[in-house]
DNA sequence: GATGAATGAGATTTCATTCAT
DNA sequence: TATGAATGAAATCTCATTCAT
């Protein structure tokens, strides 16, 4: 039997990066100090990734998909839209609350040479329960009848800002205050 | 006699700057880039600025204190409140989609090592009007009587959202589009 | 009972190594390169070889053991010298047309820092053979009166050329041809 | 008036690569290597040249059109052809010698993946005044009639055996040597 | 013996900055 | 001031070799 590739190590890897990025930005992140992070050496990340932009742009997918994921854990489809749609905030806020590094590194990839019109693509394409989730919405006639992906962007980018804007100004999210800050997001949405 | 610096020269770095990070990130940013893009001699740039961190401040100061300061044009504080807020919010999105590339600089930034303390500071000052603005709006009732710079940051953050996904759906927003976008934001923050 | 080293195993890392060379230059050929082309593991390399050099000088040495070996084949000391003469000339003409990748593959070994004095100084023992025909030649009176050293590189030489000619322009030698490629070579050599 | 790219360090530079190759061999030269010879940093030789590999073209395109250029100088084509002749194959034979690091670094190019298939072109080309020399020996019943290209292939490497022969052995070539010489190539080729 | 992941020294290349002109 | 060649530290990446399985 023979060392086999390591699944563990390629979450050393992408823990790492994120770590960095947070800490030093995309910009200031090597591949040295990746490997340095994630205890390995530095060749070490070439047998996982062939290039820091691959290395990029699969962390930026594992983010995404892992994000997604997250957001639907526990939805139950048939529970009235109100109550369904607070329960998938709740999951984002948290899953972003938790992940504020991956948040960072998302949003440093956005605008970055990095990331590839496929990767981007691949991205985009995991939006599709969202639409379906907004869509069901407008046709209750509990959201406003506007651009599908308008209000989503404007959904994701909300939840956006008060996860920085909570992460910096060092406040812990109470009950109460969570529920403001969702009466905030759905004001805007409800038709 | 010598030449004084060129106070047009310094527009031409910021625009070739600001040019190149929306294309190629602030992390794919050179000084080799920016003196190309700008037209002169790399050595030129070190005239200007003492290194590639100060000018990148330099920079975000500019674009900062640009935006704020267009965001107030033209607005009469004895307006009443919502018509008053309307024009500043109007102000902002019609200069952040004027000027896309220093929206995606001022988030390229925002999590990025360039930045010092000092001009993160200076940038915070310049939203005191904002404060004023919407403690105002709370004092006459119109505004949800939520944490000050919890509001502000989402007022921002959703027209970043709003400006994103207008410039890269290609969406041309015509006044109908403009207003629901405008009750989505007012929506969310109205008492 | 362990299996023993594996002489087939042998031939396949050489015949890798040979193809590679061919195609890449020695300077261009790595240990991975070998190993996948051999279809082994890297590491396999190592049992059979304990360096890269060593694999390359055992390659040098091996190539020149069998060209020489070739050459005498069916060489019958007593004919007549001449036909003799052409006898091991049409030998290794056929071999080098038949063994290209080998032919490239010593040129290439011939100024690089791989092969050991030692290495050299054994092919060199086995030109011995050469050696001896050419005196025959020159006792005879049918060959120049030059320098044996000389004259040997030199028929070597323009074999290797007239090779590389043959194999780069695409033309198949056909015996009349063979036939004038010989005379060039003897009215070089011939007293 | 600013610094401007200097022709004596691309020199310099080539000098260096030169004598790298014929102490090392093509595959143990490095880029840092060619620098500390050539006395600049490392950077400035990514100045002149944008990789290693347009380095090697270069100087190979280099070393073949100095060698094509010497080789008829003097030559005047109004001569008898055999002195013609024997003029150009002591200008080639004398620089060979003389710049004997070129004869090896144009050797371990040969196979190796840095010369591009335009870089040969172009190589081959140069030899176009080599070809009509041939013919005109051809026309005047001096020279074999036998393909062009063989015998232009059979001159050059045999000179190029005859030079490592010489520089190998450490005899120095006297007048009656170099006739000698040069008779072992007219026979092979002379009608 | 065979495997191929892991290693880390060293190679190539980049780039912020300096400096001679 | 303006230039752009020169610098060299540091980044990315390669690859001969080792080692755990």
């Amino acid at each position: 039997m023979v060392k086999l590739k390591d699944d563990k190590k390629i979450t050393q890897i992408f823990q790492a990066a994120l770590k960095l990025v947070a800490k030093k930005g995309l910009s200031g992140m090597t591949m040295g100090d990746i490997s340095k992070e994630a205890g390995i050496a530095t060749g070490t990340l070439y047998v996982y990734f062939t290039s820091k932009d691959e290395l990029i742009n699969a962390l930026f997918a594992a983010c995404r998909e892992s994000s997604v994921q997250v957001s639907f854990k526990g939805y139950q489809p048939h529970t009235p839209f109100k109550p369904g749609f607070r329960h998938i905030w709740l999951n984002i806020l948290r899953y972003k609350l938790q992940n504020f590094e991956e948040s960072v590194f998302m949003e440093q990839c956005y605008h970055s040479p990095f990331i590839t019109a496929d990767t981007r693509e691949k991205a985009q394409q995991l939006s599709a329960p969202f639409y379906q989730l907004i869509e069901r919405g407008k046709k209750e006639q509990l959201i406003k009848n506007i651009d599908t992906g308008l209000l989503i962007t404007f959904m994701i980018g909300t939840m956006n800002e008060l996860v920085k804007q909570t992460h910096y100004s060092g406040i812990t999210l109470n009950r109460s205050r969570v529920n403001t800050t969702f009466d905030l997001c759905w004001d805007a949405l409800k038709a």
